[in-house]
DNA sequence: GTCTATACTTGGATAGAC
DNA sequence: GTCTATCCAAGTATAGAC
């Protein structure tokens, strides 16, 4: 491998350690102080570099926060994914997406995302790509759904895009609340409460496929 | 009556009509393009005025943002009291829920909340005063809740106070969807899901002190 | 690739004339 | 009370040296 090569790589790394901390801070930014907080300035101040390199590398700031987005939908993705594989119940699903909620709530994820949406309104040229980001939620929701209560009467009742769009709004308004309060509260009361009425749906549901679980989502049979 | 006075009072009229279009143009503008869009000297363009005038009558932005606050809750809470005044079961109460949030949705009311609360991320000193105007729906809601549950078993199960920080959550979170959709397809899909589920719960719910009504909500029995 | 320096714009807030 | 003029701070974005 010849010195310039070396060189080369050398330069590359840095230039991608500086991307990613340039990132990074745009997803603590945005997780802690919103949206009106994350400008070039104070994101180069977080990651430890000049200003100016906001723009050499993303361009705009705006694209600098859709790139902090794809780094957490990555992120949640693969966590929501290897969750929701062990899913067997509808009271199973419910406990998972408790932990998810309550995860994401606390890590600041979900104020990353309301931010992002709600400061869209103000920065149109945000709304396309935020939308783009934001709806593989949903069908992400809707598939979960489909799959936990494939033999629950409740989605013939309700359709599950309309249950999965009523979940993530319940998501982003109870992350609102959160914030407002200052605490997690009123959300961890709510959940509690879904909680109880999904394992009594899964009682008077014996079709279902629920092989009930422990505190977190074991099933019995495993015990 | 003396000319001094009247004069006094012509003067006293032409601010009160300043401070009165200066509300006005921050409700619109928290509407419709949201909190950064919520400057002084657009505030003031919009309400035909100087941008001086701003803090001259609320000494700073945040100030008559509040106001505007005050303004819409002042028409929404007298709307919602005269509306559940009318209302006698658990069906008619989902109904009018449904018909408030879409008019607010389609009017821009939820909107404006929604951008308060995440606008107050990145000004904390809006936070303690956003959380006192936030706080009285969930209050209401609450109040709602007991009053129209009153006979119905729900409540045992759920608690009132956690069933209405849902409710105040889906509204926010489903004004931030529709927000981003662009339109409120989402959100009337899931409102006409409750609209059957609050139908079936009033059939097996022969308890309520349902009493019928015009509209869509209407008992089986009286038909 | 990264830095310093700077041009340009916009916003909050105040002073002073009317 | 209202307007004009202005100060100052903070933001985006670019140019040019290293």
């Amino acid at each position: 491998m010849s010195a310039a090569r070396r060189q080369s790589e050398a330069v590359r790394a840095r230039a991608s350690a500086t991307r990613a901390a340039l990132v990074a801070a745009a997803v603590d930014v945005l997780r802690t102080e919103g949206f009106a907080a994350a400008t070039a300035r104070h994101l180069a101040g977080r990651a430890g570099c000049n200003q100016g390199l906001v723009f050499y590398h993303f361009g705009t700031v705006n694209n600098l926060l859709l790139a902090a987005m794809d780094e957490v939908s990555a992120e949640r993705r693969a966590r929501y994914d290897a969750a929701t594989a062990a899913v067997r119940s509808p009271g199973e699903l419910v406990e998972l997406a408790v932990r998810i909620f309550s995860e994401d709530i606390a890590s600041g994820d979900a104020a990353l995302l309301v931010e992002m949406i709600a400061g869209s309104v103000s920065t149109p040229e945000l709304g396309a790509a935020v939308r783009a980001r934001v709806e593989p939620w949903s069908e992400f929701a809707t598939d979960a759904l489909r799959s936990a209560f494939s033999s629950s009467p409740l989605l013939g009742l309700v359709g599950a895009e309309e249950l999965a769009d009523a979940v993530v709004a319940l998501y982003l308004g109870l992350e609102l609340l959160s914030h407002l309060d200052g605490d997690t509260t009123k959300a961890i009361a709510v959940f509690e409460k879904a909680r109880s009425l999904s394992a009594l749906a899964d009682l008077l549901a014996p079709g279902t496929k629920t092989e009930s679980h422990d505190g977190a989502a074991r099933p019995l049979r495993d015990q």
